[in-house]
DNA sequence: AGGGCTATCTATAAACT
DNA sequence: TAGTTTATAGATAGCCC
């Protein structure tokens, strides 16, 4: 029972090892905690053992300190390495769009299979980007589709009114007919007047009919 | 210097602290490495000093086994999620209601909602849902713009179909009838005229307008 | 901070149950 | 595969530089 001073390599006796394994890992475990509850300190520790099994520990989230580990083994990362643009700063409107393009074709891949080569952190960006460049993308092109509605219902009640004036022209023509008077001068003179005030006047009935049927768009969005 | 047999708690004195953390720190490092020799365990390690240091260790890739820890610890979710914290190792309960708490306010402040209960790959999932509820919405909300937008194009043509057909009608009316008037009719009709002319043109430009417009919503589905 | 010392505490190898 | 024992290797608190 001369308790030697073990050398730091793998256990040959693989019940030895299992032993070895079960008991360094419960100490590992409770110094983490000692760690962690002595100085304050957030810790995550992922065992594995060599038949696969999962022991993990956490001082709090997993997941957020995860996410933590990633942002900031990224900061000492160096700047350029992965394939990844990931330069989520400031992306000018004229690049997004074509960014967006090779993102989203980076994106099927990632979303695929492959994910090797990404950090964490690169992920988190990647996905963030997408679901920043989808929101821009979805504006604007809502923007565009309302602009041209809007067009559309100016355009709209102007024809609407022309008509109602070409309407009420006839009419009147009719009623007064064509029997030679000298009132139909004066009617045509009138009617045109009339027209050209109801010119100046629509656009302003255009933009509430605009204004009232582009509220349900925006309760879409 | 009769050493204590220190309690577990937060040492108040801030140097005390930092000099165990960085003794520990070590010590809790080299156990890891060792136990990783010694039964050719994967382990990975991530500890964060309160002050927000980052000191980590892996055996192999931290990333792989990150994942595989997600995998893992997925697997093991029961389809009713959990309440957080993979509690394997040795944590102890009593802790853990309380860091419940904090990581609820937490999380709560990293996602800006109740995401507490989920695992990466659950976050991951949730993700890709938004995303693709996100994708879905927009579509939706394109139809329906769409839609409107054909209907009163629809709309814009009958009008416009009305509209040339009364301006003809009474284009008629005045040749045929009552064209025993002067130059005061004439001027009359002229204006009239021309004023149809552009508004049958302008359809045209807004046509097109609408075609180079809508390029894009195909491109952008 | 970081290293060294040393008394003492803790973890654990080995053997046994 | 787990707990207990025991002797010892290893870790570290407190102190000093």
């Amino acid at each position: 029972m001369v308790r030697q001073k073990i050398q730091i390599k793998k256990i040959d006796n693989l019940t030895a090892r299992q032993v070895t394994f079960s008991k360094r890992r419960r100490g590992l475990f409770k110094k983490a905690q000692e760690l962690s509850t002595l100085c304050d300190a957030e810790i995550a520790l992922i065992v594995f053992s060599a038949t696969g099994k999962l022991f993990d520990y956490s001082s709090s989230s997993m997941m957020q300190l995860i996410q933590r580990h990633s942002l900031q083994s990224e900061k000492s990362n160096k700047p350029g390495q992965q394939p990844l643009h990931t330069q989520s700063g400031s992306s000018n409107h004229a690049k997004i769009s074509k960014e967006l393009g090779d993102l989203t074709l980076e994106l099927k891949q990632l979303m695929g299979e492959e994910l090797q080569g990404l950090g964490m952190s690169d992920l988190m960006k990647l996905e963030k980007l997408v679901e920043t460049g989808l929101n821009r993308v979805g504006k604007t092109k809502n923007d565009k589709l309302l602009s041209e509605i809007s067009k559309l219902k100016t355009r709209e009640s102007e024809l609407m009114a022309e008509n109602a004036r070409l309407k009420q022209e006839a009419n009147q023509r009719q009623k007064l007919g064509c029997a030679r008077n000298g009132m139909e001068q004066g009617n045509s003179a009138e009617s045109i007047t009339n027209f050209h005030q109801d010119l100046v006047h629509r656009p302003d009935e255009d933009s509430d009919t605009s204004l009232k049927l582009g509220l349900p768009f925006s309760n879409g969005n």
